[in-house]
RNA sequence: GGCGGGGUAGCUCAGUUGGUUAGAGCAGCGGAAUCAUAAUCCGGAGGUCGGGGGUUCAAAUCCCUCCCCCGCUACCA
């Protein structure tokens, strides 16, 4: 996922340093079906580097940085909104993307997970409002604009709809798209600082430190040395001089014991639940009040009243600014706006786990300050590592998400990236692990299943769904674990283990190939043409479920078997699950059509 | 350095109030079937459960210790 800003406290800690690198591991192969059926899952631990990476302290902002994507698309294929007045509600954001740069495949996996969180939340009834959008003002972006010869307004113009597009690409259905640009946004974050500084939180102060202009960043005294010839060097070895500047200061220590309460009577307020721990042990050591406004730069949000002191115009410094989207969003500062009040507070933000404090920590803070409602829960996913170089050996461009939706398919991308990495841990690509989950869960499993039923349907029964018999145990059984998937679903979803959604859902795709093949249609075509009859409805219903409980991981796939099932389009959400709605007999089926198809390695041209 | 998590089949993992022959998926091997997208189904094989001690009638599961990996954090220079 992503990451976002540096943060910075007076003085930071340096940290430069990205990522590092991958692991190792293997690769793993598979082919064949899989699914399982307990699951596993188990996010257990999430390994994961970065911790570096974030913060930073230069100077001024900084740029945070990476993650999410966002955009609204209006594709959205699949996932009828069910909304109502009397639905219950659920707001869903992912961070904001910082665009320097391209999106890539970080920004992809948030925005997909959280759009999968999204749809299915819709199709369970919730009236849903899913947020995403970028991160657009500070130094980064001023320097990067700097670096190409254009301004940070031209640069912004021209990267973030590189974002709303990559968002519409991975079929996201995002229902706004919020820019730090905006002017809604804007009035937003100069209204929570202003409350922020009416509730007495925020302060004029000096932001010091052993500053080095190569590097941009503020060190601790502990990281400098003085060479030989007197000059005091940063860890990079470049020199650094003594640097004071006047600062907004936001009383962060004064919110410790709040804090801890918080993560104490919400003990899911941040998952994994490890996260949670090591936020609550960091905010245990005691807080340090946060810089929140920059002088040395002007690419941001001026901060209001009579923030102009003395001749230093201050910007508010990345963190208020970035946040504080999440409520703009809704409306905010007119708290009486009805998306406000009935969005807000979010029930759920997913986020990289770069940025968990930040999320955890600070934007409680400052919406506590401010007197606004924190959000419910913080979950923090972890980061993708490309696993070997073959995906860019014969697909070129595939690690950006562009090129990983046009080599495999949005579907194929989003399943894979859902279904092979447990939710909030770290995980691993590459060309041989989506291929193999493309043919053996897609094509071979849920594709062949589908196509093979459907397909004597649509030959020995002229198309016509046949109209069962009395079920047998096999029947029932089969029957009653495509049943019981949309409780496992939920169960899993109550912590966001996508992948245990989609593990239940595939077992009983598994255990719906071994009735087809036990129950042996086609020699029944001969012997049993009722009995047949009963086994193709019955395997089309265990589809049918399937299908639906699909929709918010393959929306457009899941929408076209549900098209080949002859599902009515207000018959597929959740609601329609389970064995008060079975799929109507004599029905006259569309001719089948493949809807996974299987990846076929392009020819190697070559010499 | 402190705290926390983890080292189980080729790969990804599940399994710990201790107890029959340690499980799944994928890969691999063999067989069946032939409706289907060279897909499906069945079966065997495959593991000193990181190493070493210990407790116990019995330990992957408990205790001690060592090695390695990861996360948060601190500090040393």
């Amino acid at each position: 996922m992503a990451k976002k800003k540096p943060s910075k406290t007076k003085r930071a800690k340096r940290r430069t340093a990205p990522a590092k690198a991958a692991k190792k591991k293997a690769v793993q192969k598979n082919k064949k079906r899989k699914a399982s059926v307990k699951g596993s899952a188990s996010r257990r631990s999430a390994a994961k580097k970065s911790k570096r990476a974030a913060v930073k302290s230069k100077a001024p902002k900084v740029g945070r940085s990476k993650p999410r994507q966002a955009s609204q698309s209006a594709s959205r294929p699949a996932s009828p909104r069910p909304a109502g007045a009397t639905a219950p509600r659920y707001y869903i954001t992912t961070a904001i993307s910082y665009p320097n740069g391209a999106p890539h495949i970080g920004h992809a996996y948030e925005a997909i997970a959280t759009d999968a969180i999204a749809r299915f939340m819709r199709l369970d009834g919730y009236d849903t409002y899913f947020l995403t959008g970028t991160d657009e003002h500070g130094i980064k972006m001023l320097q990067t604009a700097n670096r190409e010869g254009v301004t940070p307004r031209d640069l912004v113009a021209r990267n973030v709809p590189r974002f709303q597009a990559m968002v519409e690409r991975l079929n996201c259905s995002n229902d706004d798209f919020i820019r730090t640009t905006d002017e809604r946004h804007v009035r937003s974050s100069q209204a929570i600082w202003q409350r922020m500084a009416k509730n007495g939180d925020i302060y004029l102060s000096k932001y010091s430190g052993w500053y080095s202009v190569r590097d941009e960043a503020y060190y601790d005294e502990a990281e400098t040395r003085v060479a030989e010839n007197g000059v005091r060097l940063g860890p990079q070895g470049t020199p650094v001089e003594w640097v004071e500047e006047e600062s907004y200061f936001f009383k962060l220590s004064a919110y410790q014991d709040k804090l801890l309460a918080l993560y104490k009577n919400v003990p899911d307020f941040v998952l994994p639940k490890e996260r949670l721990n090591e936020v609550a042990s960091f905010v245990k050591r005691g807080l340090q009040d946060l810089s929140i406004s920059r002088t040395t730069f002007d690419w941001g949000i001026p901060v209001p009243g009579k923030a102009d002191v003395g001749k230093a115009k201050h910007i508010m410094y990345v963190w208020v600014d970035a946040l504080t989207n999440y409520i703009t969003a809704v409306g905010f500062p007119d708290t009486n706006d009805p998306k406000f009040k009935r969005y807000w507070p979010a029930d759920l933000h997913v986020i990289g786990k770069d940025i968990v404090r930040f999320h955890a920590v600070y934007w409680p803070a400052f919406l506590m300050s401010a007197g606004v409602a924190v959000p419910r829960r913080i979950f923090s996913h972890g980061f993708l590592f490309n696993r070997g170089e073959k995906m860019s050996k014969s697909l070129g461009n595939v690690v950006d998400p562009f090129g990983l939706a046009d080599a495999y398919g949005v579907d194929q991308l989003r399943y894979f990236l859902l279904r092979e990495i447990p939710f909030g841990q770290d995980g691993h690509y590459s060309h041989e692990a989506i291929v193999n989950r493309i043919n053996a869960d897609l094509a071979n499993d849920l594709g062949n299943l589908a196509q093979r039923s459907l397909s004597m349907i649509g030959k020995q029964r002229g198309g016509v769904l046949p109209q069962p018999g009395a079920f047998s145990d096999n029947d029932r059984a089969i029957l009653a674990a495509a049943d019981a998937m949309i409780g496992k679903a939920r169960d899993a979803m109550k912590t966001q283990q996508l992948h245990q959604v989609l593990n239940a859902v595939w077992a009983v795709v598994a255990d719906a190939n071994r009735y087809f093949a036990g129950e042996a249609p086609w020699a029944l075509a001969k012997t049993d043409p009722q009995r047949q009859g009963t086994v193709l409805y019955v395997t089309a219903e265990a589809i049918r479920q399937v299908a639906i409980l699909a929709q918010p991981f393959v929306p457009t796939a899941a929408a076209k078997l549900l098209d080949l099932l002859a599902i009515p389009v207000g018959a597929r959400s959740f609601a329609a699950l389970g064995a008060a709605h079975r799929i109507a007999p004599q029905t006259a089926l569309p001719a089948p059509a493949a809807v996974f198809p299987r990846y076929i390695e392009p020819e190697v041209a070559a010499t």
